[in-house]
DNA sequence: ACCACTAAATAGTAACACTGAATAGCGGTC
DNA sequence: GACCGCTATTCAGTGTTACTATTTAGTGGT
């Protein structure tokens, strides 16, 4: 990870993560797989099983183990209802940063573009 | 802030302040209020300040002592070019982590739709 | 016995925003 | 002229986070 992108994923990955669960239950060797396919492509395990563990003490997960054919058994973690309302919170404080933050961009770009 | 908006400024709230700084230079107590302004009511000072020495001890900016009527000197920073190539890439990062998450969120409510 | 792949956990580190307080300069009021 | 309010900057200490690097564990193949 770059480092303006390893600081950026503070506060973001955690809602990444709730994000996926929230579309079907995964474990996180799966998760880690599935970042890596869309882009994250140097996250590490060791980062998404510490984000797992975080969600999983404060409730917002429910975890069942289920047993592999290929490995050792797997933590699968499920959205549960309290981790639904965290992940809407989630969606409103982005929304709102994102809003700002493009507005900050075209704030640029008009300057740039007239002399403001 | 609350916490979520706490966890998710680490990474982006420098590269807020170089944007503010690219439109035209400014100080610190500035910047804090414009900030407030723009709805991030209670971030404070310090926190500003901390990411004006950051930035400045990486070069990324230019300062200069400008003396006030209405208080101390004020310390006025203005990006220069080093700073432009950062806040350049710090576009591309937030491009790049902004696209993927409105990705999940589509995922998301398409799944709620249709059930996947 | 060894390796490759899957799967999870963990101790230690660096970076960041926040808290709370201190310092400093100016203007006005009582 | 001591005090308060506003402007303006700094700094030590804290909590949270993602990362690094390693360890442990299970299965199957050679």
């Amino acid at each position: 990870m770059g480092k303006q992108m390893t600081e950026m994923l503070k506060g973001t990955l955690e809602g990444m993560i709730l994000a996926i669960l929230a579309v079907r239950p995964a474990y996180g060797y799966e998760i880690t797989a599935r970042l890596r396919d869309e882009g994250f492509s140097d996250i590490v395990e060791g980062t998404v099983y510490a984000v797992l563990i975080r969600i999983e003490k404060r409730d917002l997960v429910d975890v069942e183990k289920v047993p592999s054919e290929k490995g050792p058994p797997r933590k699968v973690y499920s959205l549960n209802a309290q981790g639904g309302e965290y992940l809407e919170e989630f969606w409103g404080t982005w929304s709102f940063l994102a809003a700002r933050i493009a507005q900050l961009k075209q704030h640029i770009e008009d300057t740039q573009e007239k002399g403001e």
